[in-house]
DNA sequence: GTTAACTTTGCAACTTGGTTGCATCAATTT
DNA sequence: AAATTGATGCAACCAAGTTGCAAAGTTAAC
């Protein structure tokens, strides 16, 4: 069984021909994607399959969605052992130059003490500024 | 001179009628407002000079925005000496329950170290969870 | 192996939030 | 008062995301 084929059965992803695509295009990434960047690496793909299809991945956590606040959400892959709950979570960097968005894997979603009386669920940082691709 | 006015000159902004009712809205809110909860709360008022209306108080700083990842953007009063520096933001919440957003004004975003050449601008960092309200 | 049931894919069309162009109106300057 | 500048309002547009439905593909049952 090819490993993408696995990654997808992991995640209880029936994995159809399109998924396994959509998995390794995701999985050449350096930065996190938009359903529009995915949509133009295939040259002749639906928009709405491809959309579901990363539904579909971040349904099961196989993927997870970054809000950067350029109006179109990206995604990319969330590790193995991910289940997508606020320890898991890392911070993300939005270049302001490049317009890319990375995931910092390192750098865990620092601790908030919330007030009492406010139950937390999801974190979503995202740092903007101008990364090392413009500083060399 | 009224109150409203000259808050809106000390952010260099030209207190119209108009401004001053959206700046004395804003001020009434306990939460985070979007483009169309403004909207609403006038009866009669066009959507393009409200949009242009917060616009102009967020590039002066009056307000700021903040992208909770519900698709619409919303906006909140800045403290009277904020310039929207890194070390002026602070942590917002989105309840996941009553929809609402609210600035955690006491909660400064925690510093991050971030990787040698990531230069930082700026951080926008929102938790979702459930607000007090929902658990009295 | 054929039929039935279910899932995925693809097309069209729509919704929503945000945005721009341009004409009009108000205010400030000379 | 005429001229310049800025604010407002209407219409129309744009992009991202989303839904409905039919066609194609897959799986299961007999």
């Amino acid at each position: 069984m090819k490993e993408s084929e696995s990654k997808l059965e992991n995640r209880n992803i029936k994995p159809t021909a399109m998924r396994e695509l959509v998995l390794s295009v995701l999985s050449e990434q350096t930065a996190a994607i938009s359903l529009a960047d995915l949509e133009q690496t295939f040259e002749k793909a639906d928009k709405v399959t491809l959309y579901r299809t990363l539904k579909t991945f971040e349904e099961n956590k196989l993927i997870h969605s970054i809000d950067d606040g350029t109006g179109s959400v990206k995604y990319a892959l969330c590790k193995e052992t991910c289940q997508c709950h606020p320890e898991d979570l890392h911070v993300h960097f939005l270049c302001t130059k490049c317009k890319k968005t990375y995931c910092l894997n390192d750098i865990p979603v620092p601790s908030v003490n919330l007030p009492t009386r406010f139950t937390l669920e999801n974190i979503n940082m995202v740092i903007k500024g101008i990364c090392s691709n413009f500083h060399r």
